[in-house]
DNA sequence: CAAACGATTTTCT
DNA sequence: GAAAATCGTTTGG
């Protein structure tokens, strides 16, 4: 194997991590069963000046703990009642930034996340979209918290470059509420890849 | 203790 | 395109 080593996600710009992530292959080893896929999409947190993060203004609540940890963490939450969402945690600890995966392109394992998704056939609505991501992989409140150094969920470098001309920067989904931070660009996916989530 | 609210997805019209 | 599904977390009384 090949894991990205803490330092990695402990660099102080999360919007680097962000970019730095796509085209890396996050994989699971949960059930006994191994999926691995390619990050095609993520958007970045940024702690307590971003009014969309959890965080915003240095708010520490039983949930949010996790974001508060050093970087190279799993962050997972439950979303609408319905859906896990799965974040890396990134930078120092004390300085809740993390980045939110948003969609990967399935490599290994593809029979398992077809199973877990009830599907019959691969295709984007396989694993398109932050919701669709844990549930391919088989993420759940479970891994909320664990280290990717740990053999549950973890991160490995691919080989593969993505150029800055290939990866496409622009807003975030669903943080209407955040007022003018919704604006920010902290969105970025690998162009043209038929994996990104589309709105 | 009660109530509102999502970092979404699916289904129905 | 609109609306429902669905529940842990957070906030207010």
């Amino acid at each position: 194997m090949n894991k990205l080593p803490d330092h990695f996600y402990r660099r102080q710009d999360v919007t680097g991590v962000a970019q730095a992530l796509l085209g890396k292959k996050l994989c699971t080893l949960i059930g006994e069963e191994y999926t691995a896929a390619i990050i095609v999409e993520t958007e970045a947190y940024s702690g307590i000046a971003d009014r969309a993060s959890h965080s915003y203004g240095g708010r520490r609540t039983a949930r949010t703990e996790t974001m508060y940890r050093s970087g190279g963490v799993a962050y997972v939450y439950l979303c609408y009642g319905i859906h896990y969402l799965l974040n890396v945690i990134s930078g120092r600890e004390g300085d809740p930034t993390g980045v939110l995966i948003r969609a990967v392109e399935p490599v290994e394992g593809i029979e398992v996340m077809l199973r877990r998704r009830k599907m019959e056939r691969p295709g984007p609505r396989l694993s398109a979209g932050p919701g669709l991501v844990t549930q391919a992989l088989g993420i759940g409140k479970a891994q909320n918290g664990v280290s990717l150094q740990e053999g549950q969920v973890w991160i490995e470098n691919t080989g593969i470059s993505v150029s800055a001309a290939d990866i496409v920067t622009t807003t975030r989904i669903g943080v209407d509420y955040a007022g003018d931070d919704a604006l920010l660009p902290y969105r970025f996916y690998i162009r043209g890849n038929p994996y990104v989530s589309k709105k």
